[in-house]
DNA sequence: TGCATATACCAATTATTGATGGATTGATAG
DNA sequence: CTATCAATCCATCAATAATTGGTATATGCA
């Protein structure tokens, strides 16, 4: 029975390409951008900056493996998710590395705002409140992130417009400050100048993948 | 800002430790038996037909990664997988995998019985009829790893043994025969022996790995 | 104590992957 | 129809991983 052994091998081989795609930090960077919605290459590239032609090759990996599909718009070529489920797993990877890996629960704990940020179980509580208003969830990721989807009941402003916009936030309610996911600093931030303005501001580490994993 | 990617770059790369493990078919094959319940390296080495060294040095891999625990019991060295969740992440990984390859779609077709297999949403009607006694659920992996989880309701008899104890089953009843999961070829080669006997015979995919994630 | 067994560790070899620079394709704008 | 921009393809080199053989360590048994 070797043939049995050679079709096993197989199944374990397309398998592991799915697994290879994970296996790469820049990879697992580009693959948490695309959870937020489509972008170019070049996009890509600059917000993760990773030259464009490596960006170009490590999203061949993604599209050979068929995990992310292409469409032509004029000049630029948009990538995106192929299906919501590989969003899903990127958060099932990073959620398990968090749970066993004790270097990267130290590093995490590193970008944390000081005293320490919205956890898990936190999570009905916060919608409840957001929902009476007696909270301010605030997206602070570019405004196309934003539209392509986002929390419930958040309102949106741009990390890079924040400060030109405190105005619009109140003083006598917290803000929950929330970005790309738990390795995205833009929420970081956001607090942190928020706090220094005098503002009650909380760091919120779900994005909207690992909210809608958490949902499910 | 040098100092933000640098320490993003960190958190990437301990996430990316978790999908290096999931990107080598043996050591997929690994995770799947040790999904199974604890095992010694000589046992894994055996069942994978993996050379001994090889196998410890994979299994190394799993240990660094915090991925799986050992434990010495005289002189054998047993491992297990740390947590529930990686078992998790291995049915994740493969669901996704066979969602967006075809080309394991079409080589699970091949092992596939004839007809066709039991499928996703039939698993509530199933436990129905299980608990009722309407079918017999058979369980065909070897006994210990019967004893450490199985199905509910599920009988044990081995692949091995399954020709000498046929006695044991019902002829007017449909027998659902599961094994370790879609890659394994236990169940298959149980349902065409039953069926070569007379009996009425259908071959489940799903292992407990597989089931407890589509029950949660 | 010494030997056998199970497994880990180390070193060397080959195969695979990651990264970079140069040339190429496809589409738009002038 | 040429210039330009976005992105890919290709060739190359360096880095990393897989595999194997040799050796070391720990346990149990005589």
């Amino acid at each position: 029975m070797k043939d049995a052994r050679k079709i096993k091998n197989l199944l374990y081989e397309q398998v592991a390409r799915i697994g290879k795609v994970f296996s790469s930090p820049k990879r697992l960077e580009l693959i948490e951008l695309l959870c937020q919605g489509e972008k170019t290459v070049e996009t890509l590239a600059r917000e993760t900056a990773i030259s464009v032609k490596l960006t170009s090759s490590h999203l061949r990996e993604l599209r050979m493996a068929h995990l992310v599909e292409t469409e032509r718009q004029g000049k630029n070529i948009y990538y995106r998710l192929a299906d919501k489920s590989v969003a899903d797993l990127w958060v099932q990877i990073h959620t398990l590395a968090e749970e066993r890996l004790i270097e990267l629960q130290l590093a995490l704990q590193k970008i944390a705002t000081q005293p320490d940020d919205l956890v898990a179980n936190d999570r009905d509580s916060l919608m409840k409140a957001a929902r009476k208003g007696e909270i301010v969830v605030l997206d602070v990721r570019p405004a196309e992130e934003y539209l392509n989807a986002h929390l419930p009941f958040a309102r949106s402003i741009p990390l890079e417009e924040l400060r030109l916009r405190l105005a619009e936030l109140p003083k006598d309610r917290s803000i929950v400050a929330y970005c790309r996911g738990p390795y995205c600093l833009l929420a970081a931030d956001a607090v942190a100048l928020l706090k220094q303005e005098g503002y009650t501001a909380i760091h919120l580490r779900d994005g909207v993948a690992e909210w809608a994993v958490a949902r499910a």
